[in-house]
Order: structure tokens, then C-alpha cells, then sequence
DNA sequence: ACACGTCTGGAACGTCGTTCCAAACTTGGC
DNA sequence: GCCAAGTTTGGAACGACGTTCCAGACGTGT
């Protein structure tokens, strides 16, 4: 028998960072963002904490690496379903798209990208990815950094509160519901001070997120073209 | 004596929900967001850990009463600088400025309102500042809801990334120096990969902040414009 | 076969959020 | 003006966490 086959009978395999990771994004998605501890993840691993840090650093690089395991693996996978030639809206509207679901499939994957600082390797994914649909676009050179930073910060931030809102009430709750609840809310306050939130409430009753989130991103190439129309 | 008058020898003041929230602003603002324990809290107050759970539930609801907090004074200070009378735009940007500048100032702000789901007490206040101008902007009423919903998205989740941003480094550290290391690191990316990038990290090296929020609310208010043009 | 660098994992430390409870204080009825 | 009931306080204690430490198991070159 084999040095490495005794080792497999005793841990199914090495402990490696690649898998430490692939553990933490399944405790992540199983058990939410409290879920993932060193002992969880020990556990997990057929391992003790202590064999983790020998591979990761603390556990503040152990969401990073996770987070960008999540957003690479969103934007390598090309939608199948755009047109031939898409147009950079199209494009735009695609990676915007690809980001919500992974958002909303990993809520804790938002929290990490909108709380913490831009990481090395996961913001210049992000750039390149709408970067070129800008500049496609025909915004002007002086403007790429601005317009596809905005955009960015567009993305995330809504993917990320949409999570947050989709994370309160638990996967068997429902949301009509909770829709219903919180529009009644609104609607009872007071109309001196809250005017238009009171009218607005019954329209938060049958929205649906996904949508409103592509109109924002519709809203912000509007303001593009409006500002620099294509040349055509 | 009276018993208030011992009381107050004994401590400066009795405990309330509201000196709580006070103290708690302050330790997250001098020792930032993991500064804040219920034991610097009670050091802070004088006091002992049991005696806030008397006033405060658990640390979620003092985060959030804490966040509440500051954006009710944020929004309620009517910056005196605008127009005598100010368009819908303008309006906007005031608000938008107002909510950029105090989560630049307590950064913890930005976390917790992305992060979290809308507050009960929050969110109602945020919809009701922007949405007015939405309104007056001409958006036609069925839209109010979704466009003030993605105004207010970019506008939290925008603010929250830059505090975030900013936090990676000191008070001390030299923000110049920060931005040409990260723009040295993305200059020396594969050029097959990431040609965009590559190009736009010279852009990030003198930018501002604060000015690139504003562009990117003008995008969006050009985007509604563009899309419901003025009736005039 | 032996020694050395790599890797493991259980024990232990300090700190956190939270709970518990005895004591101090306030209040209302006599 | 006093005493019982209720309110508020704050220190001690509990369990869980991130992290460190280190004795030993493992792989490899001589």
C-alpha cells in the first residue's frame, strides 16, 4: 500500500488551499455567512483548525479567495442564450446579469464585495469584463475609468442589497407576504412626512428584483448614450 | 439630596436607549466597526455589559439604530449652499451628497446599509428624499417606485464601496501613494487578459472620489431625462 | 536507516455576544 | 414616612469564535 493511499484511507484527500476553499464556499451557501467557521470548516474537512492556517492566512483571506472563486467562476461562464453579435448593451446587460444570479445564489458573496476594500484580483475582472462594453459603447478615453467604475459600483451595490433584502425571510417564507407586510407599513405612515412613500408602497407588492435591477442598468446606458451618442 | 442627584454622583447621567446609541456612534467612529463591544460600550457608559441589554435587544438592533441615527441627521441638515429654488436635479445631488459624505465620515454606515435589509425606520426616509424629485422630474407614476428604488441602490451601494475604500488605508497613509500601487499592479496584468484594465489604471491615479459619485448620479438622472424627456 | 523540511490536528488562550442574578434603586399604597 | 412590588443596574459566568502553539506524523534526499 501506497504512503499516499494509507493517507487517502485515513483523510479522503491532501488538504490543499484549493479545497479549503471549495469547503468554504459550500459551508457559505449551506449555513449562510455566520456558518462558516474554523471548526465548521474542520469538521467539514476531516481535519483540525489549526491544519487550515497552514494553507490560509486568516479568515478574512479565506472570503476573498471565496469571493473571487464565486465571481470568476460567474463571469468564465458565457451566457448561451444572447444573440450572435451582441451589442455592448447586450454584453453589459449579460455580465450585469451573471453577477445578480451569483449574488443571489452566494448572498454572502455581496457583503463581501461592497463591504470590504476592491481586491487585487477580483476588481480587475470586473473592470475588463464591462470596461469593454464601454469603451465599445464609444464613451470618450478620458471617461473609461469614471463611466465603467460607476457601472460597477452600480452592479454590485444593487446585487448585494438585493441579497440582503432576499436573505431576511428564510427560503420557506413567502414572499408576497413579506411584500404585503412591509408595503401596509408604509402605506400607515405618516402623510404629512411620508408623501410619496406611501403612494409608492402598493408598487413594491409585485415587483420583481431582478427585473428592477436590469431597468437600473437600462437606466445608466440611457444616460450613457444620452451623453455620447454613437457616432453612427 | 435627591435621588436623581446621588444617581447622578454615582454617574454621570441614567442609562437610556438613546445615550446608548450616542456612545455607539462614537466608539464606531474612533474605533471603527469592530470597535464596538458591549464591553468598550459599558467602559464607555460606565457601566456593565447587562445593563445595555436592559435598553438594547442585541448588537444587530444598536447597529441599526446607530445607522438610523446618522442618516436622519444626514438627511435632515438641508445643505444651505443649493439654489434659491433648486431643480429636481439638484435636489438630488444635495441628497445624494448628503448620504456620500456621512458615510465618508462613519464609514460603518455604508457596511450596515448595504449589507443589512432595509430598516423598518431607514429606508422609508431615503425612498421619501429622492423619491419627491423622481416625481418632479416627470417619471410617469408607475415607474416611481423602480427608478427611486435603483436611485437609491446606486447611491448606497456607491457610498459604501468608497468608505470601504477608504478604510483599507489610515489617516495617516498617503492616498496618492495607495492609488499608484494599485494602478502599478494592474499596468503589469497579461495584456491578453485584461487590455482595459491595463489602459484605464493611469486614470485612477489623480481621481476623486467624491466627483466620480457625482458623475455617476448625473449618468442616471441623464438616463431618466433621456428616457422621459422634460414635457417643457 | 536516518535526519530534515513539510504538513497535520488537537489543545489552549484571549475575546466576543449574550445570559443570569443578586443587589441597588424607584415607585405607589398605607 | 415606610414597606412591598417593580424597575434598572452591573459584575460574573457560559459557550463559541479566531487564532496560536506545538508535538508528532508524513515525505524526501542522502
Amino acid at each position: 500500500m501506497s504512503p499516499q493511499a494509507r493517507r487517502s484511507a485515513r483523510r479522503t484527500e491532501a488538504l490543499s488551499r484549493e479545497r479549503i476553499v471549495d469547503a468554504a464556499i459550500a459551508v457559505l451557501d449551506t449555513a449562510g455567512e455566520g456558518g462558516l467557521t474554523f471548526r465548521a470548516l474542520s469538521e467539514h474537512l476531516a481535519t483540525g483548525p489549526g491544519a487550515i492556517y497552514w494553507h490560509v492566512a486568516n479568515k478574512g483571506e479565506l472570503l476573498g479567495a471565496a469571493t473571487d472563486a464565486v465571481v470568476a467562476a460567474a463571469l468564465a461562464a458565457t451566457p448561451p442564450r444572447t444573440a450572435p453579435d451582441p451589442s455592448p448593451q447586450e454584453r453589459i446587460r449579460a455580465v450585469a446579469l451573471a453577477l445578480f444570479d451569483a449574488i443571489d445564489a452566494h448572498p454572502w458573496v455581496g457583503v463581501q464585495l461592497s463591504a470590504s476594500a476592491w481586491q487585487v484580483t477580483t476588481t480587475p475582472r470586473l473592470l475588463e469584463s464591462t470596461g469593454r462594453q464601454v469603451r465599445a459603447m464609444g464613451v470618450p478615453r478620458a471617461e473609461w475609468f469614471t463611466v465603467t467604475s460607476v457601472l460597477v459600483q452600480y452592479i454590485l451595490g444593487a446585487a448585494a442589497q438585493n441579497a440582503a433584502n432576499a436573505q431576511v425571510l428564510g427560503p420557506d417564507a413567502d414572499r408576497d407576504t413579506y411584500l404585503d407586510d412591509v408595503a401596509r407599513v408604509w402605506e400607515a405612515l405618516d402623510p404629512e412626512d411620508y408623501p410619496f412613500t406611501r403612494v409608492v408602497g402598493d408598487q413594491m407588492r409585485g415587483h420583481d428584483d431582478r427585473e428592477q435591477f436590469l431597468a437600473g442598468v437600462d437606466l445608466f446606458l440611457a444616460g450613457i448614450t444620452a451623453r455620447w451618442p454613437p457616432a453612427s
